[in-house]
DNA sequence: CTCAGCACTCTTTTGTCCGGAGTGCCAATG
DNA sequence: CATTGGCACTCCGGACAAAAGAGTGCTGAG
């Protein structure tokens, strides 16, 4: 990190372009800063600072006769600085109560959620249901469809479903057997442990070798049993705002091209919210991972019941974005997942 | 519908400006239209029968100097005079089997279909999975998640998972109970029945109202039994190829913003796409529908297995679209659906 | 019927010009 | 010595006009 300028004179008029350009969207000039500054600052020294910033790689201009406008790095100074947590407006308050009335499981609030986070920061709203390892198995329930389909059916504590079909063949007679044995021995294990346990199993009674042993051999390597499912599900939602802020054609294709990669959304959430914080974490420079997202922010912050990470949820829009109120609903709607939830566990 | 043009040389020239406005989408003029035609005819001529067209409402001009467009009708009568199927070209043949290859459940296939079709049609590709009334019970389990909270899973015997949570307040015993009573008693049945008979026993057994048909009505009252759930899964994808084909940003968001509502796409495919019927249907003007859906078309087909249907999937794309490929493509897909998953049940 | 020719209309493109906004620099000022 | 007024300069974007292009409708001849 570069070193920021401290004055408080050029903190003070950077902050005010950052917000100003954030408003208007256009580049801003000398004068326009100096006319909204109460303490009148004149054009000139502005003109000073402004050269200043832009040496420092804060500002830039489109073009030699046109305003500044903020760097990256300009976004990350402004976002570090910011103090506090503003108010919800009344509309998003209703907005968001509305949305999560009566909602009682974590795959409906996310649901939601991906919804509500797009309607306030009129952005793209974005969350994901991790299957935590943590996970509790409640039960599991397998099915033979056909000849060499069995469906298998895995329900966790926390009310996730998980459902999925595997090729093998097992009568349900067998699939029974297997599926009363994990039911009766292993109902609120994590699927982590479970999962090792398992494992360990096999290995030791290997030499007895019965048919129930076997059956859930198979299910066992087929993954029906895994931790971590490979199908997470993502929720996305508010892709049509882009099209009012993105003037470039071609990038707004490549946009939402990426945003319907599920893939790539999961990867970029699992690399930015980090599990452990509980803050709300600002990423700006998207383009590090997504190279269409350049000049695109996520801002975003793990779902948790209790002290389990249950997935996590996010506002992606452009680094024109307005901080202080998106910061604050990812904040308030991450701590009402918990509330919500966890309440009634 | 109004008397439309049986003269051969009236049809051909329809045709012709149908699909070379496909194939441009600029409006198409007698010059360029006499040059195309092999047999020459001359561009005074065609205005002839270009004006006649005009008159009957098959062709329109943007301005009085610009070449013709044609309308709706126009479109519906190329369409219904289209004859035969075209081939797959090898490349989409390509992509088809390569996303199918290996899928067993329903489920799966339709979240590959409407990627599917968005990528061979470069155009919106959705596929709504329907849970039939015909649909056979499998199995469903209840599970007790918190105080006021009950998880209820459904399993239908195509392998069809659905989960809801309840808010009712029954002991996890009874609901063993209930569950037990229900797979014992209706396993095979389809939702139809299964519901009806259900609300025949409570009303004749009424009068004993032990415990577990008093749990069970309050499941059949939270509607966990309901033949047709509510919560339909849709599968929209595709999104950003409008980008390229919209000219008009308003109008570009509007479509967005009435693709990302689930459900005004199944009410859409509902409408359309005729369960009874085989074929793929063509619909041209979605904007009785969906007001924002002006000028594009629906094409679809029932997803079948067997005589069941499961569900529907779509293209919907501008009415410059290049239908022929389209249709085939869908009806590729639809009946791959049925031979894919019906050879193994 | 077919078609060449012609006058006419309307859009699109191109070129030019000018005003506005903003910058950088310099010299004056308190 | 920081601040400021002044000034020359740059660049964008809107306005306007002229020209090019495409297409039409109609008419009259083959």
């Amino acid at each position: 990190m570069p070193a920021l300028p401290i004055g408080g004179r050029e903190r003070e008029i950077l902050t005010a372009i950052v917000e100003t350009f954030i408003a208007t969207g256009e580049p801003v000039g000398s004068r326009t800063l100096s006319r909204l500054n109460r303490e009148g600052l004149s054009p000139a020294s502005i003109r000073n600072v402004m050269a200043d910033l832009s040496d420092a790689g804060l500002l830039e201009q489109p073009h030699t006769s046109a305003g500044r406008v903020p760097t990256p790095e300009a976004y990350r100074y402004y976002v570090e600085q910011l103090t506090g947590e503003a108010h919800l407006s009344h509309e998003n308050q209703a907005i968001i109560e509305d949305a999560f009335h009566g909602i009682s499981d974590a795959q409906e609030f996310m649901e939601r959620t991906s919804h509500v986070l797009s309607l306030v920061s009129r952005n793209v709203g974005v969350a994901v249901a991790t299957t935590g390892p943590k996970n509790a198995l409640e039960h599991v329930y397998f099915s033979r469809l056909a000849d060499q389909k069995v469906l298998a059916v895995v329900i966790t504590r926390s009310g996730l479903v998980r459902d999925r079909v595997l090729r093998l063949d097992i009568s349900q007679a067998d699939l029974d057997v297997a599926a009363r044995y994990i039911n009766d021995n292993f109902r609120g294990w994590t699927m982590e442990s479970m999962h090792a346990e398992i494992a360990r199993r096999l290995e030791q009674e290997r030499s007895e070798y019965d048919r129930i042993m076997s059956s859930i051999e198979q299910l066992y390597n087929q993954g029906a049993l895994q931790a971590e499912q490979p199908a997470q599900t993502v929720y996305v939602e508010g892709a049509s705002n882009l099209v009012a802020n993105e003037q470039d054609r071609q990038r707004l294709q490549d946009l939402l091209r990426t945003l319907e990669e599920k893939q790539k959304i999961i990867q970029l959430l699992g690399a930015y919210v980090d599990a452990k914080q509980e803050a709300v974490r600002v990423v700006i420079g998207l383009d590090e991972t997504l190279p269409s997202m350049r000049n695109f922010v996520l801002i975003g912050a793990p779902a948790r019941i209790g002290g389990e990470v249950m997935g996590s949820l996010a506002v992606i829009g452009p680094t024109r974005i307005d901080y202080q109120h998106t910061m604050t609903a990812v904040s308030y709607i991450a701590r009402l997942f918990d509330k919500i939830l966890n309440e009634s566990e």
